[in-house]
DNA sequence: TTGGAGTGTCAACAAGGCTGACTTAAACTG
DNA sequence: CAGTTTAAGTCAGCCTTGTTGACACTCCAA
């Protein structure tokens, strides 16, 4: 592995980009997935609802009134997919689909009270796994994670992710 | 959020531990794992192959000999969708099958030379990835993200996750 | 008024999870 | 040696969640 002089690791030994390295972040990417969805997943198991209808309550929670489209491109998956997932949350009360107000042709998607409560019992379970291991990990190293992940995803991924961030504020 | 006196962060402000801070991470995780899977999941397209098998030929790579039951334990599925998986592999002449030496029972499992080359095909551009990823961020970050990662996991995950490494040493 | 965009829906299919039941062969155990 | 357990494989069937392709409806804008 040759590294361009004046780089800005340059006299580094860059022992963290050999292939073991990258091949153990590799694993730990997988093995931290499986933890990362287990404890929702076993909510979700319960009331017959699978990843899907979490991620789309999840970002319907943190950008209420989104069109499906831009619910859409959030998720990557197709209409389909996705229109499947929403109506049975809609059916079953838990979102709630509003015709556009200037753009008829549009629906605003809006978490009911019930779609709140499951959302929130998903994400406490997800938050407490994540806060026990940002609180072991300490503040640096939640900061480098963050960097690398970011790092990971596609240019338009990552677009997605800053947006949602500034959006919140 | 409280905080306990005397804890390992007290009189910090915890920022990283806030719901917004926890909720970013989450969608960190989502988005950079679509990433980090994107590159292989090309290349499996073309072969209609999926990620089940890349997981397959990741881990038979990385601990050739295994036994199909430990297979089992370090990708956390069942006997039969694993088989599936891998009579497609054995098939196509990209894993082998032996018979134990000691105990007939198990079946050992290694990759064929076109094993080996399309593993390497998928680990390239995943690593190639990884490794702009980890150059961006920088060796304190990447062991930050490793830190964060590993706890994270589930204790039986970690400890699959650690034994691989000793076993690479 | 016509074209195109946003949305919804039908049908069909595939990957890859799952459970349950069963077989075979080998190894262990009383 | 007989009986049980273990490792592996297989069959059938189910679910979720992704995919394509085709089509209809509404509505905006040129």
């Amino acid at each position: 592995m040759t590294e361009a002089p004046g780089g800005p690791a340059s006299g580094e030994t860059l022992l963290y980009l050999t292939d073991e390295q990258l091949r153990q972040g590799a694993e730990a990417m997988f093995f931290a997935y499986r933890g990362f969805t287990a404890d929702p997943d076993r909510i979700l198991a319960t009331l017959s609802y699978g990843r899907a209808h979490h991620r789309a309550l999840h970002f319907i929670h943190g950008a209420p009134g989104t069109t499906v489209n831009n619910l859409l491109s959030i998720l990557g998956v197709t209409k389909q997919s996705l229109n499947r997932v929403l109506r049975t949350l809609i059916a079953d009360g838990l979102v709630e689909s509003r015709v556009g107000r200037d753009d008829k042709r549009e629906r605003h998607l809006y978490l009911t009270e019930g779609g709140r409560a499951l959302e929130q019992d998903l994400t406490d379970v997800q938050r407490a796994r994540m806060r026990t291991a940002f609180r072991q990990a300490g503040p640096e190293a939640v900061a480098g994670f963050r960097k690398v992940l970011e790092a990971m995803m596609d240019p338009e991924q990552r677009r997605q992710y800053k947006a949602l961030r500034e959006g919140r504020g």
